[in-house]
DNA sequence: CGGCTCGTTGACTCTCCTCAAGTGAGGTGG
DNA sequence: CCACCTCACTTGAGGAGAGTCAACGAGCCG
């Protein structure tokens, strides 16, 4: 909600307020299991979480990865059964939100719930890029779009960051987030490493040229709406 | 949001007043295109709607098929500029709501703006299961899938609904929208015919198997949340 | 040291795409 | 009323991209 940098320092604090103590969760732990009965959502403060689906025959698909501020788990509150699994990455700590004090910030701070409205809104302009860059684009465009969102989310995250960053996923997951096997995803990475698009070190990637790579992902940059004066005006 | 079956009579007025006229679209006009500054959302009083994004290399991804009482547009309000464009697949009838409309909802309703907000979510796990049918299953479950929760969005909107519809969409836009080509789903249109889990008859469809279709598909059904106590409180 | 997981590479397979051509229904204009 | 056109559907043949199976090496942890 802060990306659209209207909450004041009133509703961040009230935001603070309804919810639960930092929990710490180990890397591997399950925060949440698809299926489960949604009770709340999670703010997660630190750490990387998968967010993740299985179907019938056993494959998985990983709906997103999250990363520090994000939401999780918010689209199983319209659902009576969670329909994603919530996996911790590394070592993690999140806030727990229930359902009562999510509910009771519709009831406080309309320009609040307005942002969270957005967000939710946001979240599936993303989906439905990954849609299109799934369900229409080669293996290779697929990893350049995957590369190109997870850069742009981190340095959102930590503006001053390079062009180089560290991530803690393996390839298999990588594959699973893009719809293709591991061994699939290790070649084109090293297609990408051929073309100097990018340099790999374990799990640290360097983005060589990443105009390059936004142009290769076949989808366009999104510009968040900046003119909010249509929005509930905020608590001060 | 009827659909959480919640909302008073009362709020459903004060819905009613907030949206525009409704307004008449031709077939095959366009009633926004991407990269358009969104001005409003509609509520789609009658008729199919598609939601398409278009790639860097012109091919075309349809995001939603809209069916009547969807409101169009709603992912683009977190947006600078619309990423989808909303086609008529048919004849349409829809009343246009504007960003101020959509605003003064969460002052003055809190329980509507909740809901709106699950619908949201509810949207976010639809797109979830369709990339996990996209990025992980055949061509053949796509199209299960994708006919059963067609078959399932239409009976909701016709409870006495039998097994069989109408439907207005080419062979290339059912294409567009599971990530196949056109004449890979013909095929797959044939297998299921051969395996007698469908007839079809020019623009209608009947499933003869329904269970089956669905275990095919490979995602799991959803049962919307039950319980919305935690919601704000409706007005009366 | 041993057992794991992860990454890497090769060989082969198969699903789906591409290109191409033909059919049929519906619409239009002479 | 018929010739013509267009668009959607259908089917075939061939090719390419991604999957599958398998093996091996490296790093990490107990």
């Amino acid at each position: 909600m802060t990306e659209f940098r209207s909450p004041s320092p009133a509703e961040l604090e009230i935001f603070a307020s309804l919810a639960g103590p930092v929990q710490s969760v180990a890397r591997n732990r399950t925060i949440r299991r698809e299926g489960d009965r949604p009770q709340s959502v999670y703010m997660l403060v630190d750490g990387w979480v998968l967010s993740s689906m299985t179907l019938a025959d056993g494959s998985r698909q990983i709906v997103k990865v999250h990363l520090p501020g994000d939401m999780l788990g918010s689209p199983s509150v319209a659902l009576d059964r969670a329909a994603e699994t919530l996996t911790a990455l590394t070592p993690v700590k999140l806030r727990p939100i229930s359902l009562s004090a999510l509910g009771s910030l519709f009831m406080r701070t309309p320009h609040m719930a307005a942002l969270l409205f957005l967000s939710a809104q946001q979240e599936r302009v993303i989906l439905m890029d990954r849609l299109c860059s799934i369900g229409r684009t080669s293996a290779e465009c697929r990893l350049a779009a995957f590369l190109v969102h997870l850069h742009d989310r981190l340095k959102r995250i930590r503006p001053d960051m390079g062009p180089r960053f560290e991530h803690p996923l393996t390839q298999e997951q990588i594959g699973d987030t893009i719809g293709l096997t591991a061994v699939h995803v290790n070649r084109v990475f090293r297609g990408l490493e051929e073309k100097k698009l990018i340099l790999r070190d374990g799990h640290s990637i360097e983005l060589l040229d990443i105009a390059a790579l936004r142009r290769l992902s076949g989808v366009s940059a999104r510009t968040l709406a900046q003119d909010l004066s249509w929005l509930p005006k905020p608590l001060h």
